[in-house]
DNA sequence: GCAAAACCTGACCAGTTGGTCAAAATTATT
DNA sequence: AATAATTTTGACCAACTGGTCAGGTTTTGC
């Protein structure tokens, strides 16, 4: 994508008060980033109002156009840092790993993130809902050719006899789809497991139930399976 | 919910001309409707504007607010007519048939639903990532209770020995997040699959998969499994 | 055929929106 | 200390938004 993501300050102590040039611009970025997220998370993009970005951040709305120019801009940041975060997590399926631990180790990380940052997956889900105008490169590009690679150590893993084979963008769709509706309909489960709020628990129970269903369908071991 | 779903007209002959008392308020409700599905799925409920949902329909702008007064009024009737045409969908899920055919048939089913109205799915997507603000009572009462229902047909299953026992709320959640997947993130799965849209083998392929990880994740037989 | 009910719609309105700008305040550089 | 660069911000604007309404047209019931 286009804007850089936020990046991390000088390297100094963890003090508050940091200094030097350029502070300022990271700071607020940072603050209005967030709280794009959020806004955006909560309202799509056409229900969040610049407005309503600049007082979560504390800033005036002036600022925020100072900082990114226009709202289409920021929510191509806001999209580019959800992605950066998302791009290197299926670092862990290499070809001599065991598929098992990898799958199960990867839906586990993506149940994490489920709980830890949910609101990136909502802006997210609602980029893709809304038909991926401005994220269009990034699947025709970026994770087509990221899914290309790891489904070629699929093949290499069914071509070990380690598992059968699966057609990996079926795959990876379940995966994902599994994973990221515990974020995007938080709501939903919520009220169905009768909490106000799914514990850590529930996450956990989740992801268990997923990747006992990911294992077998791939024809490996879990549980008594 | 409150507003009633778009009903069958009089049971005439297929004619265009349908006449007699309500058949004006009759169609043009149901244009209404239809178009303001297709805004709603396209732009969110604050993005969509009462005016295109009209130039969609073909119709004046006041026009639809004489039908359905507020934007908000229709929004709720777009969701009625979802859940309606979702709530009996888990009727196949009964204690004495059998949990391999009932839940493949189930999963096939959800999936040619995300094939054929993809557009409702993405509506109520939107609506849970946004907080269920216009859905809550649905999901705390009716979803609820449904769920709680068919938790008892699964407990059945388990206590007749015909299935291992699985979370119900798990299980629900992932079969609807795997199958609503392919509606909600057609954009992301047509990229990945490489074709601008997918086929109906595509659905297919995606259905079995689906069917696959679940019956094998339930402990029940599928293919070499 | 005629009155009542239902339907239609252009014109209008007050509130909101993303975005601009110029002048002031702060921070960095020399 | 002086100058340059960056940051801050209230005031402003044109476009758009959901919603209203009065007066007209069509459909319905009898």
């Amino acid at each position: 994508m286009s804007e850089t993501a936020a990046k991390e300050g000088p390297a100094r102590e963890a003090e508050k008060e940091e200094t030097g040039p350029g502070h300022i611009r990271q700071r607020n970025r940072t603050l209005i980033l967030t709280a794009a997220e959020e806004i955006f998370a909560e309202q799509g993009y056409r229900g969040a109002t610049t407005a309503a970005i600049a007082e979560r951040a504390g800033l005036p709305k002036a600022n925020v156009h100072y900082y990114f120019g226009t709202k289409e801009a920021l929510y191509r940041a806001v999209l580019d840092d959800i992605l950066t975060l998302w791009l290197g997590e299926l670092d862990r399926l290499t070809e001599d790993s065991d598929p098992a631990d990898a799958l199960a180790d990867y839906i586990r990380a993506k149940i994490v993130h489920s709980r830890e940052r949910p609101l990136a997956s909502r802006v997210y889900a609602n980029e893709m809902i809304r038909g991926a105008k401005h994220t269009r490169d990034f699947l025709k590009q970026d994770l087509k050719s990221l899914v290309k690679t790891k489904s070629r150590v699929l093949e290499s893993w069914v071509a070990q006899g380690k598992m059968e084979p699966v057609d990996p963008v079926h795959l990876f769709s379940i995966i994902w789809a599994a994973t990221q509706h515990y974020a995007d309909f938080e709501v939903q489960v919520s009220a169905l497991v009768g909490r106000r709020q799914m514990t850590a628990k529930d996450y956990d129970e989740a992801a268990e139930t997923i990747v006992r269903m990911v294992l077998r369908g791939c024809g490996l071991n879990y549980g008594k399976g």
